[in-house]
DNA sequence: CTAACTGCAAAAACTTTGCACTTTT
DNA sequence: AAAAGTGCAAAGTTTTTGCAGTTAG
C-alpha cells in the first residue's frame, strides 16, 4: 500500500491493534473472537461466541471467552449489555450509546443517537467521578412483541 | 386536615398508594420494606434492606423482598440499579435518572441531570420499541478511589 | 371465605477461579 | 526461557421457584 492512501481500518484491525497496543499476546482464539465480534451485526451472548468459535477451535471454552471479553471491556472496545444472567456484547460501537431491550422476547437493537459526551462530562463535574465506562438501556417490548400483547 | 391545606404526600405515602391502588395487599412486611426504601438516602441492596427489616419481622425472608421489590418495579416506583450480582434500588426518584457507580468501592451516587424525557420519546419513535424502564447508570472511580489509584 | 402473600428450602445457571499445561514473544 | 494464555473442572453467588401454611380483604 503506498503511503499516498489513506486506510480506513476495519473494526476488526482497530481491535487487533488496540489488543497488541496493550501489550496482550495474540492467540488464534483471541483473533477469532476479535474477528465475530468486530462482524457481528447483533449483540451476541458469551454463550453464541462460544458456540460459533467452537466450529474452529473445538477446545475453545467459554472461561477464554469471558476472559478475552473482560480484557476488550476494559479497554473500552467492547460495550457489555447486562442481561443479569445472560449478558451480550456490541464490539461495532464502542461508543457509549444506548440499547434498547424487549423484555419479553430479549431482542436487542441499538438507539440511534450517540449519547451527548457533554453529559458525561458535566456528571463527571458534578459528582467528582471519573467515568470509565456506561451502560445505557431502556426495558420495553419491541414492535412485534408490543403489537402481540394487544 | 382541612380541605383548605395541600398535602404533599411524602415518598412513604406515594409508594403505598401505588401499591394501594394496584390492589395489592397491604401486609406488615410490604408495609416495612416501603418505609425502608421510602426514606434511604443511599440506594440500598437487596440484602441490606432484608438485614434491616429482619429486626422489627424475625421471619422476613430474601423471597418476600424480592417479590416485593418486583412489584414496586413494575409500577415504575423503584430503580433497579444492576450490579450485576448484588443489585441496589432506589426508591425515592422514579424518573429515570443516572446513578455513578464506582468500580473498587461500589459507591452509588444519583447523576443531577434527570433524563430529558425527550429523548426516550425519541428512541421509541426511531425504534418502534414500547420503553416501560429505565437504566443509565456510568461506571468509573468515585473521588475518594481515584485520588488513592494515584 | 377466598385469593393473595409469606417464607423455607431447593433449584438454576451464569460467571469466576485455581491450576497444570501450552503457547507466544 | 519467561511470562502470558488456555481450558477443564469445581466453586461461588445472587435470584428465582414451588409449595404448604398463613393472612388480608
Amino acid at each position: 500500500m503506498n503511503t499516498h492512501m489513506i486506510h480506513t481500518p476495519s473494526r476488526y484491525e482497530q481491535l487487533l491493534a488496540s489488543l497488541r497496543q496493550s501489550h496482550y499476546r495474540m492467540t488464534p482464539q483471541r483473533m477469532a473472537l476479535v474477528r465475530l465480534i468486530a462482524s457481528s451485526e447483533g449483540h451476541p451472548s458469551a454463550a453464541q461466541l462460544y458456540a460459533r468459535i467452537k466450529r474452529q477451535f473445538p477446545t475453545m471454552s467459554m472461561a477464554t471467552v469471558y476472559k478475552t471479553l473482560d480484557l476488550l471491556k476494559e479497554w473500552g472496545q467492547v460495550l457489555e449489555i447486562d442481561l443479569r444472567d445472560d449478558s451480550h456484547y456490541d464490539g461495532n460501537r464502542p461508543q457509549p450509546h444506548p440499547h434498547l431491550i424487549c423484555i419479553k422476547c430479549n431482542k436487542i437493537v441499538d438507539g440511534e443517537a450517540d449519547f451527548d459526551p457533554s453529559v458525561i462530562r458535566k456528571l463527571e463535574w458534578a459528582s467528582g467521578y471519573k467515568i470509565l465506562r456506561s451502560q445505557v438501556s431502556f426495558y420495553g417490548l419491541c414492535p412485534d412483541c408490543n403489537q402481540s400483547s394487544q
